[in-house]
DNA sequence: CAGTGAGCGAGCTTCCGCTTGACTT
């Protein structure tokens, strides 16, 4: 019998509560939501004004059965989950799944783990706000309805499979429109006038404010310079002060991560996960910059026995997004006199970033002293500038500083200390550089600056932020990718000892790391969606929605009625869809002639992804057209027309080995030669163009013998079958299929019988992704070898 | 990692948001 049931929403906190609590409490998780839509189609009854069925999540199953066990045993059932809609909604559905009666359920929230914080709710309970539970389910519907009407679009009209949502058509969105600024982009060049100076056996850097938009007025200007004396003709000191940045959030948390560790987003949560459930920071999926009370003395003792008294500088922080809805505190360390903690590399790098970001937002502002001097020029009117800042007074800065983006990073970002100078000083030039300079277009998102973007737009949740990153990729839509950037030259004029020379250096530009790329069908599902169902994938959706629900929260409008509003405009766009002709939206684009056969090169979309056509299906001549995929790295909206000729040079076929043909041609994975039917990827140094028979044979029989060194055993009767020594020790191939070997078994003793029963026990693997399933026909047995393999059993399911 | 690129059309796919483990090739 126990006397009081609180259910919160995560194990970890139920944990911490518990100890705050008296044993008159017992404190349980939810694990989040346990009820949803199920997963079939007919979730929502639109004609009965939007009726939802809900049913118990399957992986809930045991979690609602345990909790409605000692729900009933309860006198009281405290339902705690986030001060917010979701967290509302998890509330409403935990009595409805545990069949809770009204007068024996309490509401409490708190939006802090901290003893005074949980005592309070506990003294001043409240019901359960059906306005705010509505506007949850509204939003849920919403959802559901544009994901599951427009998906099936996509897949009519360009691709089985395909996915379409609130959330991540607009992330894919960004991805794709950056691609084509950065497309579009012309660089302007420009010369930049730099000086070098000698003061007393010291360096000063100078720069001249205006550029030069051509070389020969740079050269101009140097021309000028010769000779000419340089003097200190103002000196001026203006006191700078830096304030810290707020402590971190899961956004801003997944961006420093990024930057400063190389993390992706993914990674950064579950690191964040290991972190908070072994209690050392506060919960990690969050969008509030607030920090409680006793966080914030928490944070003043560590740095009084730190840093001292003077480094002390508490502040409270107000968030700026606006879709913020702060259930919890901001991401900071349970216990701020912990500097570091124990756990993996990963661990102990991300908690020291979260220890030092919490710290430093309590933190004095840094004082800093910026110098200014102007420098004059006797032949000339301009003057050159040089500054540099000293600090007097570290503060926040002794412990962190933020990182930025690159297309927020300055040239002159670093700044250090100018020499001592007097007004009236004469100066020795050592050189002056009129250096080109290109500008630079916007930068390709990474995945961390992409979600600051979504949030930004109030765009997504702090939960779903990576998944959202993940879906987008597992989707086919986006790419992270690296990329070597390309030489370009350009060019530098030196003035020294009097001389002016000019010389071409040559950098690196367009590189990227670790970016996101959007493929051709993010582009090709992209345009038709903007085509139409402008509406959806508009930037202002989200936050048009989020209005309505704000309303329906408030009460001030019927949730159903918001539905109905909406659902009629966009059902009727997703019926005229019906009539959008395929080939329309295959984002087909002419590339020219080929100079040598005369024929027209087409890039477009096809089913198994981009490809070139050479020449035209002509029935009269008998003509067919001939065609290659594009490779990685090559996208329809860019390749030229030279690139693609390329294409049709490869596959080409190397020779003949044990009578069968050689074939060079480049794959997902690279460059490759096929060999009756096997793989054999060509090292770096081996061109496919360029391929010897003798090279290919060689590659061949390396690999042949490799394999047969990790062969254990294989059986004359069945040559699908085979055990083998792994990177992970031995285990067992069937087909293509890879099996475990269970403990006990000694690998070489396996019997062909044994291995099949091992194999048929194992379950298939579930792999999404890949277009290439073949689902093979339960009963009867098709071995039609020429028939395209697209007949699945006809088995037809129960459908409900 | 090939070959393919029309349309026929079985039966599959799909959303967002809240939470953790179970997976170990």
């Amino acid at each position: 019998m126990i006397k009081n049931l609180v259910i919160v929403e995560s194990p970890a906190k139920a944990k911490t509560i518990e100890g705050y609590l008296g044993k008159d409490f017992v404190v349980k998780s939810s694990f989040g939501h346990v009820r949803d839509l199920p997963k079939d189609n007919n979730a929502i009854d639109i004609e009965n004004g939007f009726k939802p069925t809900y049913v118990i999540s399957s992986d809930k199953k045991d979690v609602v059965a345990q909790l409605r066990k000692l729900a009933k045993e309860a006198e009281t059932v405290w339902l705690a989950s986030d001060d917010d809609r979701e967290g509302e909604a998890i509330s409403w559905h935990l009595t409805e799944a545990l069949n809770l009666n009204d007068s024996k359920i309490r509401r409490i929230v708190f939006r802090e783990i901290t003893k005074n914080a949980i005592l309070n709710a506990i003294s001043s309970p409240r019901n359960i706000d059906m306005d705010l539970v509505n506007a949850q389910q509204a939003r849920r519907i919403l959802d559901r309805i544009v994901g599951f009407e427009l998906s099936p679009v996509l897949w009519k009209k360009i691709k089985t499979g395909l996915s379409a949502g609130r959330v991540q058509s607009v992330a894919v969105r960004l991805v794709v429109e950056r691609e084509r600024e950065i497309e579009r982009f012309k660089a302007d060049a420009a010369f930049k006038i730099t000086a070098s100076f000698s003061v007393e056996g010291k360096t000063l850097d100078a720069e001249l404010p205006t550029r030069f938009k051509t070389e020969e007025e740079a050269q101009a200007f140097l021309q000028k310079c010769i000779g000419a004396a340089h003097t200190i003709e103002n000196l001026e000191k203006k006191p700078l002060k830096r304030s810290p940045a707020p402590p971190f959030t899961t956004s801003t948390l997944q961006q420093e991560a990024s930057r400063k560790l190389y993390f992706s987003v993914a990674q950064t949560m579950s690191v964040a996960q290991k972190l908070y459930e072994s209690g050392k920071i506060s919960y990690m999926r969050t969008d509030s910059v607030n920090l409680s009370e006793e966080a914030i003395s928490g944070a003043a003792n560590a740095i009084q026995q730190s840093f001292g008294e003077k480094f002390i500088k508490t502040r409270r922080f107000k968030t700026k997004s606006s879709g913020a809805q702060e259930a919890h505190e901001a991401i900071r360390p349970t216990d701020f006199s912990q500097m570091t903690v124990s756990g993996d590399r990963n661990e102990q790098r991300l908690y020291e970033l979260i220890w030092k970001r919490a710290i430093a937002s309590q933190m004095a502002d840094a004082e800093i002293e910026k110098t200014t001097a102007t420098i004059g020029i006797s032949t000339q009117p301009e003057k050159l500038v040089a500054t540099g800042e000293v600090i007097k007074f570290e503060g926040f800065l002794k412990v962190y500083i933020e990182s930025k983006d690159d297309e927020e990073l300055q040239d002159d970002d670093v700044k250090g200390m100018l020499p001592p100078l007097s007004v009236g000083q004469t100066i020795d030039l050592r050189h002056m550089l009129a250096t080109q300079r290109y500008s630079r277009p916007a930068a390709r998102y990474t995945e961390a600056s992409l979600v600051k973007k979504l949030e930004e737009m109030g765009i997504g949740r702090p939960s779903t932020y990576a998944p959202t990153i993940s879906t987008i990729q597992k989707r086919g839509y986006v790419e992270k990718d690296s990329r070597e950037g390309k030489e370009r030259p350009y060019r530098v004029l030196i003035l020294q000892k009097d001389q002016v020379s000019a010389q071409t250096k040559t950098e690196i530009t367009g590189a990227e790391k670790a970016k996101l790329f959007p493929t051709d069908m993010a582009m090709v599902v992209n345009d038709f969606l903007v085509d139409h169902f402008p509406t959806v994938i508009d930037y202002s959706f989200t936050a048009k929605v989020e209005a309505e629900f704000d309303e329906i929260a408030q009460g001030h409008e019927e949730w159903k009625a918001m539905l109905e509003k909406f659902y009629e405009k966009f059902h009727k766009r997703i019926e005229s869809s019906e009539t959008i002709d395929r080939a329309a939206v295959s984002g087909a684009r002419e590339l020219g002639i080929d100079p040598v056969s005369g024929k027209k090169l087409i890039a477009k979309l096809g089913r198994f992804g981009p490809y070139v056509q050479l020449g035209e299906e002509n029935p009269d001549t008998g003509e067919k057209p001939v065609y290659a995929s594009l490779r990685k790295g090559q996208f329809l909206e860019s390749i030229a027309l030279e690139d693609a000729l390329e294409l049709f040079k490869l596959p080409r076929i190397v020779g003949m080995y044990e009578d069968k043909e050689m074939k060079a041609a480049i794959g997902r994975f690279g460059p490759y030669i096929s060999h009756s039917s096997k793989f054999y990827s060509l090292p770096k140094h081996l061109d496919p163009l360029q391929v010897t028979p003798e090279e290919a044979i060689e590659l061949i029989e390396q690999k042949r013998k490799a394999d047969a060194e990790k062969l254990i055993k294989s059986f004359d009767e069945n040559p699908d079958v085979q055990v083998l020594n792994g990177r992970y020790g031995p285990y067992i191939v069937v087909g293509k299929k890879n099996v475990k070997i269970p403990k006990g078994k000694e690998p070489a003793e396996l019997t062909l019988q044994e291995c099949l029963d091992l194999a048929e026990a194992t379950p298939e693997k579930k792999g999404r992704g890949g277009f290439k399933k073949k689902p093979e026909p339960a009963e009867k047995k098709a071995t039609t070898k020429k028939a395209p393999a697209k007949k699945a059993a006809a088995k037809p399911k129960a459908k409900k």
